[in-house]
DNA sequence: TATGAATGAGACTTCATTCAT
DNA sequence: TATGAATGAAGTCTCATTCAT
């Protein structure tokens, strides 16, 4: 299903992007010259395979996602347990923030990730795929939930993939208004979304 | 408390950004002349004003964002009813992406504003402010509610604000994946988020 | 006739790029930052008058081809008698060739001028001006030859502008083929150029 | 004299250059890349044979122009009487027109090749040679010419290339302002030139 | 105070040339 | 010998900022 096979300079030019996200570069900010020093390739490199700058970061970003995606799919199949699966997630999402890399978590904003780099609405299809993996995703926390008997069986996908986003990015904003929330640790956070997301499947 | 009163020209730039980003035109892709022209002042005026450009929409989204809290706040005030109240944000969070001026939702984000415009941070003070504002909101919501007895009394403050504020991104998500919701008609996407709000506040 | 005013700042430039092409720069070889240094501009000015550097070279050229016919044309009905006139012609080119500024020439040329520089085939129209402007110069001068009773009034107007595009570029590869022509003088190449116009014109 | 032998590789590289050229690309817009995918030879194989890009279009345009000035020997020779050949000539001249290849007529040109193309500069020796090729080929047709009793034994070789090249050069200008010339056919143009021709040589 | 013409730093991109294969 | 992937110097052009008016 679209797996792309990428050559050595294209994933050397995605991971310079990455990197300087990473670095808390904004992509509007990001300029040629970094992502080649960054990749340690010449600047007319990357338009031997991209044809623009705005190219190049939309499919490093695309690129990302999808590692992030299936990375988090591993971890969280990984885990034995309702709870234990949605706390890997959260700590995905804290792990996102601190490495300032937050494409994933944008796919999940209010604007949607197009927001995040305008130039990446020209790839409406690829972002739809990656978000029907992480509806799978929410299917599969679903069903390990519904034989542990922690939630119920919710049949309105809309719904279930809502309660699930809105979890999430609930607990994400812990980050974002850190200074708002001095006297609540990272645990509390945690708990009050998973509390949130077994409330709304119940 | 910090009602900074605006000059005449600095209104007029503050809504010749707000316009324009209202076009559809992404922050980081306004110009100075762009500005200049939507505001009817010349270039140098701005800069009579503010020190940079990003001073200036720095400046003007939070301008914008402080009109659209304070009118979101009178036209929730005016509905009676926690449920109506509610709807009213909904209805708001709506026009707001009907506007594409997200910056209020924006507040609510994943990674905060900050991400929306990087040159933000450093206005981090009035930021809080803002949010302040919203979370006051939410109290006189959560007051409103439990008076008619639809919610209980949540006296953990961070649970409650994540709640309302999860139930508002997950309903504008709505809109960001919209290709994916075809079948799902607004007022459902708003009752949706409104039966999680009262689960998560039950 | 199309006597566009030329603001002061278009003025300079255009006598950058002429001054450039008086060096022997031939235009294909204009680099913007050089337009920029000899006309004393910044390098954005040029693009505030101009769309690209190719228009602004292009415009500079047909600038320069206006000035030049107007001045021979003075020089040309300065003088008396049909001999004179057409010996006037003579020097101009003489003078074209030692200052490398042969546009003017060139529009005489076998492949015209936007062999000299293929974005001149934009200005179709302004060529053609300039070509009449030519075509009447030569129509004064047989007018002054018939007088004189040096040369026959040829009405075959085609014929008759041949004739004289002819001598003239018959006389200018007098400079091409300098290295051929070492043992004769410039006087004698333009008693040559003469003979074959009267000749011609008989 | 000076029938260097270039080997296959050599001639495929002149060929892709001279294709470009037909295809009516100016010698400095044309990229190595162009004459690569043209000659259907790799980028470096270029400078295997060549120093720079410039020698390799300047050493193509001169081998173009020997084989032009030899076909159009053979073919003039091939043709008997003064005028047939004189016409021939014409109709070359028009064919390189067609084939947007005037690297022979521009040899004719007011400021010479070296103005088509300022590397050709360097090459003054071989560009002598083509010049000399021409100057014979003019004396075979004023050999024939004298016989026939058309024209007069010219003794003044400087007058009468110029005659000559005068002629052909005043016909190609058609060409070049076909649009001033809508109502002359080609024929009449080249009777034109015939007629000054052998005025000229009268 | 207000302007916008002018500037030039610095961005993106191209393409001649090299060199490992 | 032949190639073409890779490079980076150098070009064009944009646009934030200044400053004379």
């Amino acid at each position: 299903m679209g797996n792309k096979v990428y050559s050595e300079k294209e994933i050397a030019i995605f991971n310079g992007v990455i990197a300087l996200m990473e670095k808390g570069v904004n992509p509007y900010s990001i300029k040629v010259s970094d992502i080649a020093r960054e990749a340690d390739v010449g600047k007319g490199t990357i338009y031997d395979y991209f044809t623009s700058k705005e190219e190049a970061i939309s499919q490093a970003i695309l690129y990302n996602i999808k590692i992030e995606i299936e990375s988090a799919y591993s971890r969280i199949r990984a885990k034995a347990g309702f709870r234990e699966k949605f706390f890997e997630i959260l700590y995905i999402m804290a792990e996102c923030v601190d490495s300032n890399v937050s494409t994933f978590s944008s796919l999940l904003s209010a604007g949607g990730i197009q927001e995040f780099y305008e130039y990446l609405s020209e790839y409406r299809y690829d972002l739809s795929d990656h978000l029907s993996r992480i509806y799978e995703l929410y299917e599969h926390l679903l069903d390990t939930g519904v034989k542990e008997g922690i939630v119920e069986k919710v049949e309105n996908s809309y719904y279930r993939n809502m309660v699930f986003s809105s979890a999430i990015v609930g607990f994400s904003q812990y980050f974002g208004h850190r200074n708002f929330n001095n006297d609540i640790s990272i645990e509390e956070a945690m708990e009050a979304s998973y509390k949130l997301l077994v409330k709304g499947l119940n």
